[in-house]
DNA sequence: GAGCACATGTAATTTGTTACATGATTCC
DNA sequence: GGAATCATGTAACAAATTACATGTGCTC
């Protein structure tokens, strides 16, 4: 079908074919639907997706059609059956990375020390008030909105990611809000 | 004491103060106090802790004298009093980018949705057991290696950000036996 | 008609990693 | 004597973000 080289896949173009499968048709839906749902553990951005999907067009894990509304143009993308496979496959491995974090919040705390302990109680409130904060901004994955493509299907494990990143925040504050509590004696 | 234009300080910037604070003298030996202990939730190279103290010393935040062992060149670096008073600012200051998270793993179990039910749990159990594997290899911080500088300060937070890193962890670990179970129903 | 969301891309810049280059010291 | 660790840096490369560039359609 294509007489590109083999094409190496990334967690982004798992993302894109992802979406896709969601059933987000444009490159600018796809972009949508992962601020609203993996942007947290996954961010990316426009420059990152319209090449990525061009690219996958290139390798045939994705068709593109012409979608336009009036005047405004729009591609409309289509997983191919070797595109659900890679995605499956992904699905399937075992290889895994590992998450890559970067909190100046916790490099801060790792540091703390250097402080008296009233700024030190200082720090500890405001970092539970901002988690307090990110828990109440969760977005919930708005999956009805491009779950289009799914017929019967249901859909829980976007739920489910949302859900997990609320527990993880609230886990986050009740064990700064204890640390508030002893240091504070 | 220096002509440069006022110097824009980063994490990094930081993580190499605060290190020289803790005691490590070398480019090395904050690189290696780095990994044992923040390299979880702030990863660095040498590629970047050298030029930073170079950077650091420019602007006289950091001083450096020769410190060679035979033949073998070392520098020993020490914080200057504009060094200790930025390191303090930082930790008193509000300013907070929020948390950068890349995790594949949460990527896949956002679309896990594609796969079987079967491939559904295999999937969570070897997130689990992952999980668990990094739980028992987090780092205790080697904070007595490193704490030389440091004269009767009792220095409790690097041990409390290995403590939160192994909690979440098996709050993970929870959280996912709990729902294999629920889905394997 | 003003402002925002929709829509697509490229270019420039930033940020960070890995590879390269070189050598000394220590431990087994 | 060989391997691992100590020690310092630069160069090449990779990945990702922000800025730039341009225009349409919808809603108040």
């Amino acid at each position: 079908m294509t007489s590109e080289p083999p094409i190496k896949l990334k967690p982004i173009s798992y993302l894109v074919l992802g979406m896709l499968r969601l059933g987000a048709k444009s490159g600018y839906a796809i972009k949508k639907a992962a601020d609203a749902s993996t942007a947290s553990f996954w961010p990316t951005s426009l420059a990152q997706v319209y090449p990525e999907l061009a690219r996958l067009e290139r390798h045939s894990l994705v068709t593109r059609r012409d979608d336009r509304r009036g005047a405004r143009e729009r591609s409309a993308y289509e997983l191919t059956e070797a595109g659900e496979a890679a995605l499956l496959a992904w699905l399937r491995s075992p290889v895994d990375t590992p998450p890559q974090i970067r909190s100046e919040s916790l490099l801060r705390f790792f540091f703390a020390n250097a402080l008296p302990k009233d700024d030190q109680l200082a720090l500890l409130r405001r970092m539970r008030e901002r988690v307090a904060d990110r828990k109440t901004h969760i977005y919930n994955p708005d999956v009805p909105a491009v779950t289009t493509a799914l017929k019967g299907e249901e859909v829980r494990f976007p739920q489910l990611t949302a859900d997990y990143a609320v527990s993880l925040l609230a886990f986050t504050e009740r064990w700064l809000a204890e640390l508030e509590a002893e240091l504070g004696e």
